[in-house]
DNA sequence: TATTCATGTGAACAGAGATTCATATGTTAA
DNA sequence: TTAACATATGAATCTCTGTTCACATGAATA
């Protein structure tokens, strides 16, 4: 026998154990997040503590627009939460695991 | 005074804490590796062991000219190595971050 | 050495995604 | 309610990158 393996009927070719295909879609969509500069930058900015748009900005002496767009991106992905506070937007890592796979990140590259 | 904080003169204003832009741009070279479908999949395909090529595209079903570009990009972000056995070349991941990596990514979408 | 099997690689194409520009939305203060 | 500030967003542009196609390279075998 050398049939279907995976219970729900999503495989590529029974091999990644466990694992469907769409899970390891939304792993890449995850690691997505991190894998561009700016947002890394912001992410590692938060990591100081929450911030608005404005201050993330100027830490990462990048117009407003650009960061707007990809904080969008980072809370869509849960990687950070909002709340507003007045005029302002206050940004914030949303847990740990973004510290953690950071933290992997690094230890990695200093090998 | 508030000049410049970075002993190399590598800063995004001084903000993320110790950490050059270079080393977070490295990050993201890092995260981008494992931000494709095609290359998660083989990175998990070699969890369950060293394969050459041609399992490995019979594994994600997918053409070998494709697979091959995404194993020279693995390797050369040393995250796979490879030997060569006769005809064929045998890939493996170089080392146990990937599947930490890996793994910090699946707690954190199980949440 | 000619052939076949296994893999690598350059060029071309297509799609995804990041930044910019202009402008819209939302909030507070005058 | 008007003005000023803070942030969001759509469209356009440009760049990057993944796949395919055709072919090159390398190794074993007849």
């Amino acid at each position: 026998m050398h049939t279907e393996s995976c219970s729900d009927g999503n495989s590529i070719r029974h091999l990644i154990s466990n694992v469907s295909e769409d899970e390891l879609s939304d792993l890449a969509e995850l690691f997505k997040m991190f894998a561009d500069s700016t947002r890394i930058k912001i992410l590692y900015d938060l990591i100081n503590g929450e911030k608005n748009v404005t201050e993330i900005c100027d830490d990462l002496e990048m117009n407003q627009s650009a960061v707007s767009h990809q904080l969008k991106l980072l809370k869509t992905a849960k990687l950070i939460g909002a709340r507003r506070e007045g005029k302002q937007m206050i940004y914030f890592l949303a847990d740990d695991h973004v510290k953690t796979i950071i933290a992997m990140g690094k230890e990695h590259i200093e090998e």
